[in-house]
Parts: C-alpha cells; sequence; structure tokens
DNA sequence: ATGAATGCAAAGGTTTTGCACCCCC
DNA sequence: GGGGGTGCAAAACCTTTGCATTCAT
C-alpha cells in the first residue's frame, strides 16, 4: 500500500480508477465498424496490453512489453495502433516524464491532474474541485471559453523532506 | 493591440515583462565564470538573438534565425547554447507547441501559466492569484510540497465563438 | 475480391556526440 | 599552452511513410 520508493501512500483524492476495462473493446469495435476500419489481431493485442497495464507509459517502453509476447509485432504497427485508439477516444497524451517523453494514459470518466513527484518520480492523479473552479472563473475574467487543460505540479512528499531533516 | 488573429486584446493579467532584458549579461557572465566556462562570441550571439525575441520560441526557429545572422554559427552550437542558458538560470522549457515540439522561454521575475488559444494559435501568459492558493491548499492537503508546475489551458476566445454564433 | 492493415525497410526530423581544430583565459 | 568551445559530419533516436504482401470482411 504505502511501498512506494518515497515512503508514502497514494493521495486520497486520487480518482478511481473508473476506466470500463472491459468496455473499451465495446467502444472499440464500435468505432472501427464506424469508420470501416478492421478489427485485426495485432491491433486487439496491443489494446489489450495497453489496457491491462497502469496508465502513464510511453511508446518506446510499450513497444518492448508487447514485442517479449508478441515478437512479430511491429513497432510502426504499434504506433498505428496507438494513434487509432486516441482517435477512437480510448487513449490520450497525458504529459511528459521527466525526460521528455510523451506519456499516454486511458481515458477515463473523471477528469484529473497530475503530481509528478520529485523524490520517487511516481506519477499521481488527483482532482481538485478548488482548482477548477478558479480556473474557470479566471478564463471567464479573461474572456475565454474553457476547452481542456494540462495541469502538471511537480512536487516532493512533505514525508521524504521531514526524514532529511530529521537525519 | 488588440491585432491578434482571433481579434481579442491580451488579458490584463498578463504578467509585465519583468526579465532583465540587460540583466541577462551579468547572470550569463556570472555564472560562466563560476562554472569555469568561457565566454565566446557564438554564445553571446546566441544568448542576444534569445533575449531579444519574443518567448516560446522552439530551437529549430532559433536555429533559422540566429544562421540568417550568422551563418557561420552551426546548429550543435546553438543546442548547446540553449542547454547552457538552461543550466544557468536564465531560460527554461515552457510548454510543448501544438505540434508537440518544445518552446522555451526566458525565466522571468513572476511566475506565469499559459493560454494557448485554439482559434488563433497565440500563447497567452497568465497569473492568477485564487489558482496558486487552491493548488498550494489542495498540494499541502495531499502531503506535497511544492516546487512548482505547469499549467496550460487550451481554449477558445469567447469573443470569436460570440461572432460565430452571430453568423 | 477488394482494400485496409501489416511488416519491413527507408526516410524524415530532431538532438546528441566524436573529433580535429580553434581560441579564450 | 591547456582545456573548453566550435563546426562538421556521423550517429542516435523517435516517428512516419512507401510498398509489396497478407488478411478481414
Amino acid at each position: 500500500m504505502s511501498t512506494l520508493p518515497c515512503g508514502r501512500k497514494k493521495p486520497s483524492n486520487t480518482p478511481k480508477n473508473t476506466q470500463k476495462t472491459a468496455e473499451w473493446k465495446v467502444v472499440l469495435a464500435r468505432y472501427l465498424k464506424d469508420k470501416k476500419l478492421r478489427a485485426t489481431t495485432q491491433r486487439e493485442r496491443v489494446a489489450e496490453m495497453i489496457f491491462i497495464k497502469k496508465s502513464h507509459f510511453d511508446v518506446q517502453t510499450l513497444i518492448k512489453e508487447v514485442q517479449t509476447k508478441h515478437p512479430e509485432i511491429g513497432p510502426a504497427t504499434i504506433y498505428r495502433s496507438v494513434n487509432t485508439l486516441c482517435d477512437a477516444g480510448l487513449l490520450q497524451e497525458s504529459l511528459q516524464s521527466n525526460s521528455g517523453v510523451t506519456l499516454y494514459e486511458a481515458i477515463e470518466e473523471e477528469h484529473h491532474d497530475h503530481i509528478v513527484c520529485l523524490d520517487c518520480g511516481e506519477i499521481f492523479e488527483f482532482h481538485d474541485e478548488a482548482i477548477e473552479d478558479a480556473q474557470n472563473k479566471a478564463l471567464r475574467k479573461m474572456g475565454f471559453q474553457q476547452a481542456k487543460h494540462k495541469h502538471v505540479i511537480y512536487a516532493k512528499c512533505a514525508l521524504v523532506a521531514k526524514n532529511k531533516k530529521g537525519e
């Protein structure tokens, strides 16, 4: 539970994973049919690997993981599958990793923002109404209509800071 | 003034450009001396081009601009200069452009966030205390100590929306 | 059987690196 | 004159694309 490298457990307002772990198959099938695209085994395999594993992955890592199980699936196909899943509204770019690589995540019901722990690198999801409210208010004041946003906070665990102080 | 493609003027809470347009030379010189690095003409030229032009540029564009004035300066040197300026605390990555390229900006006194206008692509800077407060409060509640954050909002001008509605 | 998808390899684009030469301190 | 910096080219990456072949429908 609290076995993260930085010694803390996940923030309590982490959104539940509302992702319809089974539902993606339905959504994908509907999308493919709609666009007159084809349900291939490769695409299915890639999608499975994506929706089984935890979020915030980069394509290169995905490629390695897919190819250990299915060596016959080429990188190009995996890139194409990721793009298709994005188009289908099942996947989205979430944030850049520390090293600047694009990370993807499954699209979930609830909107959330990210905290990257500067101590352990772990990425936490959180949702805070007060922030969202302040944001919407500020936007309206500035004459914008909100569309979407990316809010990434890079922070340190208070816990770790305390431990270090005590050293 | 209000000649942006989307027909609006900048939000009123845009931070003033507090950047010490002259001061960067001092800061850079101090940094170089401190790290026992050398003040070369190329680095100087690149830094000049950066601090004269407006923020939110990508390296490829910078290279083209530098090379029109100083064709003898190679891309590698420009990349290296940008990295040095980042290390010196004068420059930072700010956000990704629409096409996913990393944009840089001069580090200024005041912290600010970004709004990318989905109509005209213009990048606005803004600062909102209410958002910052809510953010700090949320972080404390979750047991984090704030370090820094990137908050990018992708929004549409209310103005344009109104015009379209009237069409 | 039609045309979308795949796998491969090549190309495209960006950033880094190796190295001989240069020049700042 | 010693060592950091530059310029060039090559390499290292990541991602996309062209094309012949395969395969879902």
